[in-house]
Formats: C-alpha cells, structure tokens, sequence
DNA sequence: GTGAAAGCGCTAACAA
DNA sequence: TTGTTAGCGCTTTCAC
C-alpha cells in the first residue's frame, strides 16, 4: 500500500489529547486565553498539538462561547480614496482587538439580505459606511442586541450610534474662508441631497455664507460620482453668472470639478475659481490638484468607533452614542487665501 | 413584576420547531436550501419563525457541515487605488455566488498571525494581493487542503494558483511605443525589486528595448510608494543626461513622478519628458494626469480568481493554476505618440 | 489542576 | 415527507 498524501485529515483536540495522555479539556484549557493548566500540561499539549497540526476551530469555539469574535462592515463602494483609507484603518485597529473584519459591498440594492447574512454569521458588532441606508436596517441590529455604528452619517430617528465629523461647523469654514477670499459668487456642488453629510454641509456652509451677509450664488447636484459633478460644475458655468468659487460637498467630486473647470472650461484655478473640498483625501495633496479641504479626522474617528463598538459589546446597556470629531480646514492652492 | 425588554432571546430552531408543532429538523430542513418539505410544514414553520424572530445560526451551519461560505482575502494596503477597485470586484462577486469575505489587513509583520487566523475560521478559500508574500504562508493553506490564488503575484516554487496580467508583455508594449515615439534616453522606476509584477515588467520592458537596439538609460527605485518614487525621479533628472521618457513600474507611483516633473523641475509633459505607468487606475483617465498606462484587466482577473478557487473547493483534485490575462496599452496624453 | 459530562445550534443519516 | 438519533469541535460547570 503506497502512501498517499491527503488532505486535510482534521485534527482535533480530543486527537490532541490521545496523543498527550490528557483530557480533552485539558487541551481545550491549554488553547483557552485565561485558563489554569500545569505547565507540564501544557507543554505536553502542545507539543501533541505540534505533531499533529492542531489547530482549534473557531467555529465550534464561537458557537459555544456566544462570541464569534467578528465584526461586520459594510461599505457602498471605495471610488472615493476615503472609504479604502478608512477600511484600512478599521480593519487593522480591529485585528489588534482581536476581532476580525466579515466585510460587505453593497449599493442599495440588496442591503437588506446583506444584514440579514451578517446576523446569522453572528457578527458581535456592525459598523455601516453605506450613504444610503434605511433606517431599518439599523435597527434590525439594535433588536437583536448587535451594537451598531454608522460611520461618517446618521439617522436621527435610529437606535443606530454615529461617527461622524463636524460636518456643520466644516461648511461653516468653508463659507467663510471664500468670503474671506473676497469672492462674491460662491457655489455649491452638493453630493446626495438626502444624505446627512451633505446636509450638513451644505447648511453650515449657508449659515456661515449667511454670517457674512451673503447667499450662495448657484448651486448643483453631483449625487457625490465625478460624472454627476462634472456636469454640475459645466451647468454652473453654462450661467450668464458663473461662480468665482465653488464649494463641492466632497474631494472625490471636487477633483471632477477642477478637470472641468481647467480642461473644459480653460480657466485658471484659483485665478478664476476657487475650489474647495471636503474629506482631505491623500489625493488632495497631489501636486496636480493641492486641493483646500477640510480634513475629516478619519484616524480618530475610527477610535471613537471601536471605542463604542467595544464597549456595547463589553456591556449591553450602554446608551446611543453620537461622536462629532472636529473639522479642520487644509490650506492650499485650489482656493484664493484671504489677503491679510 | 413589569416586563423588561431584554435584548436578543436567542430563538433556536428547537424553539420554532414546538411553536409549529414539528419536529426540529423539519424546521433545519425549511431553511435548507435542497429539502424536501412539504408545502403546508414549510408554511408553518416560516410563520413560527417570522412570529419569534427565528435567524439561522450561521456558525453551527458551518460546524456540521464542514463549509463555512468564507473567503479569506488578504490584501497589504490600499492606497494605490487599482486594489480598492479590485476588493470591492472581487466582494461583490463572491457575494454573488454565496460566499462571504474575511478580510485582512496586513503588511510583512504579522502575516503569519493572520493566515492561522484565517484557518482558524475555516476559510475555504484564501486570496492574496499583499506585495510581501513568503511562499510558506500559501503552502501552509495548501498543506490543510484549502486553496490559494495569489492577485497580480506569484511564486514559482509554490503551491499556490495565481492570476496576473502579462507583465511582461505590458513592459514590452511600453519599450516599443517609447522607442516608436522617438525617444533617446529611456528611463525605468522600479517597484519592489523582488515583487514579480516588478520583475516582469522590467524585464518585459528591457526586452523590448533590445528589440528596437536600445537598453535602458538609467533606473531608480519607487519601492510602489509616491515618496519613493518622488525621489527616484528627483535622482533621475539630477542626471547630467536626464532622461526623456520614464516608464513607471505603477500608476500609483507615475502620478507622483508627474507631479514631480511638472511643479518641482518645471518640466512639461510629454514634451520634455514622456511618462508611462502601469495599471490603469480610474485616476489615470482623470485629466489632470491623462496617464497613458498599460491595463491590466480587474475585471477577468477577478473571475479567473473565483473560476480557480470554486472549482478547487469543490473538487480538491485539481492542479496548481496559473491564469495570466491580456494586458492592454492606454494611450493617453502623459507620453508622445508615435508620428506616423 | 484535572477529567467527566453536558451541551452550543445545527445537519445528516436513518427509519418510519 | 417526517421524526429520531447522532454527532460537528469546542467550552464550561462540576466534582474530585
């Protein structure tokens, strides 16, 4: 009889404690973070353990303990270089935890089914980066016990706690850093009308415009893709009065729009318009583009998110959370700086 | 006593089974995808159910049944946009077909950690992008039957499938259009020296050359970083013969050498300089750069990805894979073309 | 510190 | 088609 190389015999740990003389419990203690085993024990487990590639399945250990250790994100989509940088930082601050990140891409449609799936994976936590999301859904969480998290958007009707950065008081510097400009007919590109960042936004940035006697001059709808700003920014200059500044809701959209206004349009930026975003993407920086933004301080706000995350999972009883981060305005080129 | 809203009763299938008054497994079986029940079982248990709020338990689903509809997907960071498109790709397509996606954030240090994590889980398949890759993590996955396919990498001495884009024949499509465009004194910035993207498109690049008579007048090292690009090309163009043409090992990187050569060196391009990346990022096509790049084509890697990985998880039996998709020269503005 | 025993919530034979 | 019976691999009392 030859022998022949299978797969993946499955080792498990009463194999492990045949082979080390031991109790199957023993070995399930030695494998457990806070147990009391000799460390005789132990070594003897482990060793078996070496031999025979033992490995313990999460799983079972999950379906015991209640916890499974995991924690569901959903994100719409990651053409806006912020979501990617803000996956990147969740998910590397969740391993440290110890948690491991069960990850979703959904456009609306299909959200619904989307959740339910992270239930029955029995996700310990969800956070929600999806701009469009019905309240609901948070709350089929919150009725499960499942601490939720909506990031960088809100619902104020929803059990659902939030992250989010200052987006009222943003717009408000934004407004007035173009008046301090001297500009006289301020735009703006809105991203999702419905949506709470742009909400925001928008009425901080009017409510700062109204600070300084002004209104805002024209206004767009880009629905936060390049395409929608694009031809937003081209109906903006179509006018008999175009804008001498433009405030788009964000830097993704905002990129859209200085192509336009340099490209199509041959105008010089900020000569003839200033430009300014929001979320200080990496791109932002780029030479090309020194975009004046503000900065969502994506870094904290990830914090605040495992903070609360962590600790309604910790202890059920914990209220809804709201977490503002301030906003901060990035200087740069795309926009005239007030003389002094 | 007054009645408290506890959170999460945990309602099992035995607790729909006697509200329905059938048996256990009946009501496993109505949630089964290829059960037999009958019309009027199947009624009633979804009405006991709905009524108590009944959610299969995913992970005792996966316990018996030695599936666990998990992907692993391992990826080092997203900062170059071409990897977001690819995650967002390659989760909405493993959705599709009814898996779900662990995902891990990793540079070199932990990976390790990471991929027994991923065993732990009892994922059934594991996708890597990560740049650094020892070839011991994918012969660890192999070793316990699970696949691997290695993204945009590979590693001949290993066990594990891959998909690529023919980086070779990309760096030579790049040699001939710069030699085509009349250019004299070509230049390359590598990515990770060791990377085989990084090797195949130099030495891809380098064969063409020789095909047109021509070797490479000069070379630095990007390491795929925008700093370390930025250098590189600084150190370049310190030359006293600097060069007129630079191919890029990746868009990511080619944006930062543009930016470099226009706003520091006052440089126009293409006219003094033609530059040519690699990738095709949707930033390529944005205006501000108009990168002409070699594309690799997300899309059909992605399906050659979960082509491999199903067909291995379903039959254990099949051989090691290595797709390797068509690239395809976008020809933009940032390089000359040749006069016809 | 250790082993025996009892499940976690579910699927999968097996009879009926 | 249905219910009964074993477990999947593990953690966790509970005596010892």
């Amino acid at each position: 009889m030859t022998e022949q190389r299978m797969a993946k015999p499955t080792v498990t740990s009463a194999d492990v404690a045949r082979a080390a003389h031991v109790s199957q419990s023993a070995v399930s203690r030695t494998f457990t973070h806070g147990a009391s085993v000799s460390e005789d024990t132990r070594r003897r487990v482990m060793q078996a353990a070496e031999e025979l590639g033992y490995r313990p399945n999460a799983l079972a250990r999950s379906l015991i303990s209640g916890k499974s250790g995991i924690i569901g994100v959903l994100v719409a989509y990651l053409d806006n270089q912020f979501y990617p940088g803000v996956i990147e930082m969740l998910s590397k601050a969740l391993q440290a935890k110890g948690y491991r990140v069960l990850l979703f891409m959904t456009d609306q449609g299909d959200q619904d089914a989307v959740v339910e799936d992270m239930l029955q994976y029995q996700v310990e936590g969800v956070v929600m980066a999806s701009a469009h999301l019905s309240s609901q859904l948070a709350q089929q969480c919150a009725d499960n016990g499942i601490p939720v998290v909506l990031f960088n958007r809100y619902i104020a009707t929803s059990p659902a706690n939030s992250v989010t950065s200052d987006n009222l008081e943003g717009g408000r510097l934004v407004a007035n850093f173009l008046a301090d400009g001297g500009h006289e007919r301020i735009s703006y590109i809105a991203g999702f009308e419905d949506s709470s960042t742009n909400r925001d936004r928008e009425s901080g940035f009017y409510k700062g415009l109204a600070e300084r006697g002004m209104v805002c001059h024209s206004r767009g709808v880009g629905a936060y893709t390049q395409s929608g700003a694009a031809a937003a920014a081209r109906e903006l200059f179509a006018s008999r009065t175009p804008p001498d500044a433009i405030f788009v809701a964000n830097d993704h959209m905002a990129f859209a729009v200085m192509d336009v206004v340099r490209h199509e349009l041959k105008l010089q930026v900020p000569e003839d318009v200033s430009i300014v975003g929001y979320d200080d993407v990496p791109q932002s920086s780029w030479q090309a583009y020194d975009l004046t933004s503000v900065r969502q301080p994506a870094g904290p706000m990830i914090e605040a998110t495992i903070e609360i995350l962590l600790e309604q999972i910790n202890r059920k009883d914990v209220k809804r959370k709201a977490a503002v981060l301030p906003a901060e305005l990035i200087v740069r080129s795309s926009a005239k700086k007030p003389k002094v």
